[in-house]
DNA sequence: CAGCGATGGGTTTTT
DNA sequence: CCCATCGCTG
């Protein structure tokens, strides 16, 4: 690169190693800088985890530490395999030997396998996610005969998150945060669920990290020992740490104090969930002669993006302040266009994709994100109407699906028969006729026998207590799962489970199930079964597959992301579509009544992440209405758009002129009420402004609409499919089955059984059998 | 024990 | 509006 720029001077130096060569200056005094606490303030797009890789590279070359002496944390695995494979880039083989670089939960969960006797766990203990620890806590607030009404167990298990996130153990709860749940119970419910998880022999999320400070401040020696082996500690998104992972990190470095810690406060978005920016702006107390470095060189976005960023950002109050800058050749203004309502952001974002994508664009480099997750339907129905690939990320995850859930409850009961909750989820899936009554004896008896409920089921299956029927079955339940385990021993994961869910019924019970979903249910186990091949045991495994497994879908075909702006922090793309720019919407209403000032903050922050998320283009759409959760809302531009400096923004509305707003754009290939009369006429009758309703039921006397024709590009190229005929049964991912009424190129107007009468893009549908 | 209507709640999300 | 969950009923 040319530097221009008096501090991108950096010299060509020929015995910079290769690793630091292409480093700017304030990078490179990252980098070498190994001694001492170092904070890197990094805005977006400045090269700082090509920073951070090189200076764990440089670590490693210099023979500074070897790489398992070195620990470096991140918040996601993404983000951990992201850098585990640049450092590869870097180091070469010698990466496989950092057991160390992982997210803050998986790298607490190795150390805790070692150390679990000093917190009363074994080391197989079981990690459990959210479901499992609402069903545990419902069931505890049931015994306390707490009103579940008034005290729902999602509350208190985001009370003992919020605990567990500041490092807070029962004992340390004072009155005012006792007071905070069912009047003075929330430190003894508590309690009672750190006992009831250690006599399940599991821990949840939090308690990985609260378990291995706990551990740290009671016993000095093995602190010592990981103070002695970690001669140097980086940290990524330090921005985003909350306070139990602040102060895990500090007894780690806080004898050699040589940590590297990375981030913006710019970029603080998680404050919601326990993350504290406190924590980067008093790095230099915490670490007296910390040096600072601050990325500003911007890589990734034209100067307009950059400068309109940083003119919305220059708002915020509590900030260190950076000022970004590029040698980036002039790009486009930042668009804004106004629209009527969410139909036409849709359809309009949906067009400007389409001109890009003739433009040569990839459909992989455009991205849409929303605020909240309820934005993306309305993308979601333009895209499969015109034919237009998308992803939408986030949702659900692959393993929060019931049905994996049920496979790795079989599996963890195998591997750990102490695990009530998973025995609890499949004693009865599939059906075997086992009900309320069985589980409840085999409760009373595990209580009484303080055994856990596998063991008690098998107790019982020998006993007079249960009637002969429900007697017979655990007891063939008990049978199989006993051969399971010795099956455990001599085959590999995958080949386990997939003898578990055959010999279960459970590939039985998909099968008999003729649902829409349970084909595609199927297809998860077996996907899991593969998944699964790669581990050797089943407690390797379930490990990963509670803290690591993700599953990014590869994909093959160009495709429109959508996804929230919190899920789109740290990527980039080429154009970024950015709606939903309205009052209430963004920054969300909630969130400002909630946290007044500081939450407006934050969310100028996302939407800072937002823009600088574009390399070349970006547009920012506001539609005057809205409906939300059914309700019309009317709703003005905002005040973000506002804030943006006008000298590199281009607005334009579809709404001009002196005509009514409405009719500007109402046409007949193209009105702004066709989702009103497309399918759903009842729709036409909703709340709403009387103007409106008046509109949309006039219109509706036209009864069958021309439908749009298909002037999307998408809909041109694909020829239509001939194997389906008028008054076929088809199926549709999204809307299910339906009968093929009329086809035009290869658009099919289908009348489905749920979802009414659409008219979709061929390629959507397959045949129903 | 399944299936139904009432009910209530509905940012952001990782691990 | 859409959904997940719940308690009641057959």
């Amino acid at each position: 690169m040319t530097d221009s720029h008096p501090l991108a001077a950096a010299p060509e130096n020929a015995d910079a190693p290769p690793y630091a060569a292409r480093l700017n200056l304030p990078q490179r005094e990252a980098v070498l800088t190994t001694e001492g606490p170092v904070l890197m303030l990094a805005g977006a797009g400045t090269g700082k985890t090509a920073a951070l890789t090189a200076r764990l590279a440089h670590l490693v070359a210099t023979r500074r530490a070897w790489p398992s002496e070195i620990l470096c944390v991140t918040f996601t695995n993404k983000a951990a395999r992201e850098m585990r494979e640049r450092v590869g880039h870097l180091i070469g083989d010698a990466v496989e030997g950092m057991p160390w670089l992982g997210t803050f939960h998986s790298i607490c969960a190795r150390m805790l396998r070692r150390h679990a006797e000093l917190v009363g766990l074994q080391s197989n203990y079981t990690i459990i996610d959210t479901d499992d620890q609402l069903r545990l806590l419902k069931a505890l607030i049931r015994e306390a005969e707490i009103d579940e009404k008034r005290w729902p167990p999602r509350q208190l298990a985001g009370l003992i998150d919020r605990w567990k996130n500041r490092g807070l153990n029962p004992d340390d709860l004072d009155e005012v945060e006792n007071e905070t749940y069912a009047n003075g119970q929330g430190q003894r419910m508590y309690r009672v669920y750190q006992d009831r998880l250690k006599g399940l022999n599991a821990c949840d999320f939090g308690d990985l990290l609260l378990h291995m400070l706990n551990i740290f401040r009671q016993h000095r020696d093995v602190l010592e020992q990981y103070q002695a082996r970690f001669k140097y500690v980086l940290v990524d998104e330090y921005q985003d740490t909350n306070a139990v992972q602040y102060l895990w990190l500090r007894l780690l470095a806080q004898e050699r104090k040589n940590i590297c810690v990375v981030g913006d406060d710019d970029q603080s978005i998680y404050s919601w969930r326990g993350a504290e920016v406190a924590n980067i702006l008093r790095f230099e107390k915490d670490f007296p002669g910390a040096k600072v470095v601050r990325l500003e060189q911007n890589y990734r976005s034209t100067p307009q993006i950059l400068a309109a960023a940083s003119g919305l950002i220059a708002s915020n109050s509590q900030r260190l302040g950076k000022t970004l800058w590029t040698e980036l050749p002039q790009g486009q203004k930042v668009r804004v266009i106004g629209v009527w309502d969410a139909p036409e952001e849709a359809r309009r974002v949906g067009e400007e994709i389409e001109r890009i994508e003739r433009e040569g664009a990839s459909l992989e480099q455009v991205a849409i994100l929303v605020r909240a997750q309820y934005q993306t339907r309305e993308f979601e129905d333009r895209f499969i109407q015109i034919g237009m690939n998308y992803r939408i990320i986030g949702g659900f995850r692959f393993y929060e699906r019931a049905e994996i859930r049920d496979a790795l409850a079989y599996l963890r009961v195998i591997a750990q028969p102490q695990d009530d909750l998973a025995f609890e989820r499949i004693y009865n899936q599939p059906k075997r006729g086992l009900g309320a009554k069985t589980l409840e004896k085999m409760h009373q008896h595990a209580r009484r026998r303080e055994m856990p409920l596998a063991a008690a089921a098998l107790e019982l299956a020998d006993s007079d207590e249960l009637p002969a029927r429900a007697r017979n079955t655990i007891g063939d339940l008990m049978r199989l799962f006993y051969n399971w385990r010795e099956m455990a021993e001599a085959v590999t994961p995958s080949d386990l489970l997939r003898a578990v869910l055959e010999e279960s019924g459970y590939d039985d019970m998909l099968k008999a199930d003729r649902s829409a979903e349970s084909a595609g249910r199927a297809d998860n186990l077996v996907e899991l079964a593969r998944a699964m091949e790669e581990y050797e045991t089943l407690g390797d495994f379930l490990e990963h597959v509670s803290l690591v497994m993700d599953n990014d879908a590869s994909d093959e075909e160009e495709k429109v992301t959508i996804m929230t702006m919190h899920a789109a922090k740290g990527l980039e793309f080429d154009n970024v579509f950015l709606p939903g720019w309205e009052e209430g919407v963004f920054p969300s209403q909630r969130s400002l009544d909630e946290g007044g000032l500081a939450s407006l903050e934050e969310e100028r922050r996302l939407a800072y992440v937002a823009i600088t998320r574009a390399r070349r283009r970006c547009t920012i759409l506001h539609a005057a209405n809205r409906r939300i959760f059914g309700q019309w809302n009317s709703s003005i531009p905002s005040r973000f758009i506002d804030e943006l400096p006008d000298e590199h923004v281009e607005s334009e509305t579809t709404m001009t002129g002196g005509r009514s707003l409405w009719q500007a754009n109402w046409t007949e290939s193209e009105d702004p009420f066709a989702h009103l009369s497309e399918s759903r006429p009842e729709r036409s009758s909703a709340r709403g402004p009387g103007w409106q309703r008046a509109l949309a039921t006039g219109y509706e006397t036209k009864q069958k609409r021309v439908p749009e024709p298909g002037r999307s590009a998408a809909s041109f190229a694909a020829k239509p499919r001939t194997d389906i005929a008028t008054v076929a049964r088809v199926f549709h991912e999204k809307f299910g089955y339906g009968e093929v009424i009329g086809q035009e190129g290869n658009k099919l107007e289908i009348e489905f059984d749920k979802a009414g009468t659409k008219r979709v893009i061929d390629s959507f549908v397959k045949a129903a059998d």
